[in-house]
RNA sequence: GGGAUGUUAGCUCAGCUGGUUUAGAGCGCUACCUUCACACGGUAGAGGUCACAGGUUCGAAUCCUGUACAUCCCA
């Protein structure tokens, strides 16, 4: 008997076992003999900190992880952070402002200096709060996209993929946000639905002196940048207007007045106002009639020269402003208030500006027709597999992917322009110069200084959707031995918003550059949200922060409390109560540590029958368990495996196992049965440890003396024994026993102290079910002795368990009424029961059509049915004194 | 507007290819209990016509159709 504490202390159990983990290398892999498992965590933002999210999704991948570990497997879970161009340049450029110097008097190696410093010392702090929570990664290998051998992989794909006539560089409307300089693709654009208002206003026809028509619009700032009015071709009401010219308001311009069927009849008036540089739709319709394109937008969102009006003003300042001026001079017709959808940049939350530009693409279509095949056919699954037909909708439409960002802080785009504006894609300025000499032989003066780099970099996700390939070195090196070894990867977490940013991509780079699938698993989890259903955010301020939980209900606690309720692919309503309640758990086993380990031995003790029988049910409940979670864990339902085993432990081991087996007050254990609960014990903390780490380890350690590197962790995942169903439901019958002699002393107000006899009816049916466990039914009903009695019992006092009758003989008052309106309750369910079978027995076609099991187990119900309602029916008889 | 998914106890969810007792779990709730590992606890209990309406079937929470509502994706 060794002293555990009366406390468990989580802070300083936690911090020990972590580093002992790390310190030892248990964390480690290297390729060998062994079947890998392999997981490439996400990689979070350099420039965050953990939230809720990540807490969810880092602790499915290391109980992951932790499992195939102790399953046998070589795991490896591969940490590392991305670059995040926008968020980060972003940081970056809020901090040198805060000095006083603002990005543009920089040169762009003087900014990336100040990137690179700041990522130094502020980068990459999630990986080590990610180290509280118990994840379980191989730190050595920690990787970031901007690493060296990242980028060259970066820049090495884009140059293949421009060789093979997948990058090109074009004009389209792109989503310009204008806060922060740059394209954004269509992924991270956020639509919102906002109350806005919808402007009439009128134009005047050419050549007329009165004569109107009125369009109707949400942006009238844009009326500068208009080219066209559009009707539909067949609209009744503007058939005169055909062939004729509108003039715009305020600054005159005369402008054709064009049909086409795009347009909306029943939309405002059924007048469209077309702004070619402004509008996606508007541009198609410009290109369609060849219409004059005026961009009407500095950058930054103000409105420039070509506007004529409001130069140099902020976009929503004039669209203030131009409906003064227009109601001022007669234009607006009404305003109406309008709910509309509008884009917002997923980084800086400004209102994104469709914008005409020179950008990269990579086109799509080639590379996802294999990626949706694989996901189709299963040769990587989705968990849970809803996500499938979002996945397919997707691909099925996929666009061009706008891969050029106007930042600096990534990975330069690799493309040099000739003085006559030629582009030569290539690894280096070398290699470009070189290609340029052979390819233009007229500029027979070039030097390498007449070679100008393109200033944008790359979109982050160009350098993720590499990340399982380009954490091994397999772009640079494609037969590596790690690459051959760890790749495809097994299992991805991450949330479905990314499924095209980033899971889709991925699985279209691995199928290009390795010929193989990235992960053969896609495990999504839901979003955490607060108990208002409102998404977790910054913003909000709904966000726990997750350090200070885990200082509050500790890691383990805090893992089980996000996993308690997050099935696959579901939100997870996070209530901190779910932490509390990991909490508790810990302290449950903790407190069965110390009772076990708190027993005093006697070698000479014989182990009493009821902790005989309760060590065999427990070791045929533990392996049904067992087998249970597996099949949880093959089908990736973690937080049911989890459920189950909270109940094994808490309900199975702690209130019937160890209340059975526990000997009496001042009184010792013997020694077999001591053995079996360590041995139990030993077990359980396996089982457990994927989703408890620490005080698995904690507990583990104190069971028995350990050897010096012997870790938790690295123990076998236990295998699943034979066990007996049988068994299992002999018991469960006499649980309900005990359950109801409890019930009964709950009733009539009898202290679980006081002693009771208890008798059977020998003659009802299955003594053996009594027999079997009795032991424990003695035990656990505190009873003075059970009988097997012929005859007749009298009147009251007892209860019924399937269709075997108890009695209690109980000096004291007998609730007639009480216990009579009981056995007709339960009369009148197993009646009604009895009803629904035989509705089936009796039909014909059901006799004919069903399978031979189900027609005898419909007959085994009417025997268990009938015999119940006999027992049932005699004590009610016995009861009104028939 | 198009598409997807869902609607089962107060809450969060299981219930896989229709037949394992006229539906299960955890939390919460109610009553009693400071008993010797644990009040971050124990014991017992209450609580659901499986959104609604049709249909298929011997048999539907489970399959089909429609309706309502909700969420998400796309435009």
């Amino acid at each position: 008997m060794i002293e555990i504490p009366t406390k468990y202390d989580p802070a300083q159990t936690e911090d020990k076992w972590y580093r002992y983990w790390d310190e030892n290398g248990f964390f480690g892999s290297k390729p060998d003999d062994r079947e890998p498992y392999c997981i490439v965590i996400p990689p979070p933002n350099v420039t965050g900190v953990l939230h809720m999210g990540h807490m969810l999704n880092n602790t499915i991948q290391d109980v992951l992880v932790r499992r195939a570990r102790m399953l046998g497997k070589n795991a490896l879970w591969v940490p590392g952070t991305d670059h995040a161009s926008i968020a980060t340049e972003a940081k970056v450029v809020a901090k040198l402002k805060e000095q006083g110097i603002e990005k543009s008097s920089l040169t762009r190696e003087e900014f990336l200096m100040h990137a690179w410093e700041w990522k130094e010392k502020h980068g990459g702090i999630i990986l080590q709060q990610l180290r509280k929570l118990g994840a379980s990664c191989d730190w050595t290998r920690t990787r970031f996209t901007m690493d060296p051998a990242l980028y060259e992989s970066v820049i090495k794909v884009f140059v293949d993929l421009y060789n093979k006539g997948l990058i090109y560089r074009g004009v389209r409307m792109i989503n310009w946000d204008p806060q922060a300089l740059t394209a954004l693709s269509d992924e991270e654009v956020i639509y919102k639905e906002v109350n806005s208002k919808l402007y009439y206003v009128r134009y005047r026809i050419e050549g007329s002196e009165d004569e109107w028509l009125t369009i109707a619009t949400t942006r009238p700032e844009t009326i500068l940048g208009d080219t066209a009015v559009c009707i539909h071709p067949e609209d009744e009401r503007y058939k005169h207007l055909h062939g004729r010219k509108a003039i715009i308001p305020l600054i005159g311009r005369v402008v054709p007045i064009i049909t086409d069927e795009y347009v909306d009849r029943e939309f405002g008036t059924g007048c469209l106002k077309v702004t070619p540089a402004h509008d996606i739709n508007d541009y198609n319709l410009g290109l369609k009639y060849n219409l004059e394109v005026i961009d009407i937008f500095n950058d930054n969102g103000t409105l420039n020269e070509k506007a004529l009006l409001f130069v140099g003003e902020d976009r929503f300042v004039v669209r203030r402003k131009i409906v003064e001026r227009l109601e001022a001079e007669g234009h607006i017709v009404k305003i109406e208030p309008y709910k509309n959808k509008v884009g917002y940049s997923e980084r800086t939350d400004a209102v994104i500006e469709p914008k005409l530009s020179t950008q990269w693409f990579l086109k799509m279509k080639a590379l996802a027709e294999p990626a949706l095949e694989v996901v189709m056919n299963d040769t990587i699954k989705f968990h849970p597999s809803k996500f499938k037909n979002t996945y397919r909708h997707w691909m099925e439409n996929v666009k061009d992917w706008c891969i050029s960002r106007q930042l600096w802080w990534g990975h330069r785009i690799p493309a040099w322009y000739l003085p006559g504006n030629e582009v030569i894609v290539a690894e280096n300025l070398e290699e470009a110069y070189r290609i340029a000499k052979e390819k233009y032989p007229l500029y027979n003066q070039l030097s390498p200084t007449d070679l100008r780099q393109d200033e944008d970099v790359l979109d982050t996700w160009f350098s993720s959707w590499l990340w399982p390939i380009s954490v091994f070195d397999g772009i640079r090196y494609p037969d590596n031995p790690e690459i051959k070894y760890y790749y495809p990867t097994d299992d991805l977490v991450t949330a479905p918003e990314i499924l095209f940013f980033w899971v889709a991509r991925m699985i279209m780079a691995g199928l290009e550059y390795q010929k193989d699938i990235p992960f053969r698993n896609v495990y999504l989890t839901g979003i955490v949200r607060d108990k208002l259903g409102r998404k977790m955010s910054k913003q909000l301020g709904n966000s726990p922060d997750p350090i200070e939980l885990i200082r509050k209900y500790s890691a383990d606690g805090v893992r089980t409390g996000m996993l308690f309720t997050s099935p696959a692919g579901n939100d997870l309503p996070f209530d901190e109560a779910l932490c509390e309640q990991g909490r508790n758990f810990a302290n449950k086993i903790w407190n069965a540590l110390r009772l076990v380990k708190g027993f005093s031995v006697d070698e000479k003790l014989q182990q009493p029958a009821s902790a005989a029988a309760a060590a065999l049910w427990f070791e045929n409940r533990l392996n049904q368990a067992l087998e249970i979670v597996n099949d949880h864990f093959n089908k990736y339902r973690i937080s049911d495996a989890l459920m189950e085993l909270y109940r094994l432990v808490w309900e199975d081991f702690c209130s019937w196992y160890l209340e059975i087996i526990k000997p009496g007050f001042q009184q010792a254990v013997d020694s077999v049965t001591y053995k079996q609960s360590l041995a139990f014990f030993d077990k359980l903390m396996r089982m457990l440890h994927p989703f408890m780490p620490f005080i698995t380890e904690e507990i583990w350690q104190l069971l028995v003396p350990r050897a010096e590197k012997e870790s938790i962790m690295l123990a076998p995942w236990p295998d699943v024994e034979n066990y007996s169903e049988e068994l299992l439901r002999h018991f469960d019958f006499a649980r309900e026993v005990v359950i109801q002699v409890r019930n009964f002393r709950k009733e009539k107000n009898i202290s679980p102290k006081e002693t009771l006899s208890l008798q059977v009816r020998k003659q009802n049916d299955h003594p053996e079910l009594v027999s079997r466990f009795e032991p424990v039914i003695i035990r656990m009903a505190h009873l003075s002795q059970l009988e097997y009695i012929d005859g007749v019992f009298p009147a009251g006092q007892g209860f019924v368990v399937k269709s075997t009758e108890f009695f209690i003989p109980y000096e004291g008052k007998v609730d007639t009424a009480e216990e009579l309106s009981r056995l007709e309750t339960d009369l009148q369910y197993a009646k009604g029961f009895l009803a629904s079978v035989m509705a089936k027995l009796s039909n014909e076609r059901f006799m004919q059509s069903a399978p031979a099991k189900v027609i005898e187990n419909e007959q085994k119900k009417k025997a268990d049915a009938e015999a119940r309602i006999k027992v049932l029916e005699d004590k009610i008889k016995a009861l009104k004194g028939e």
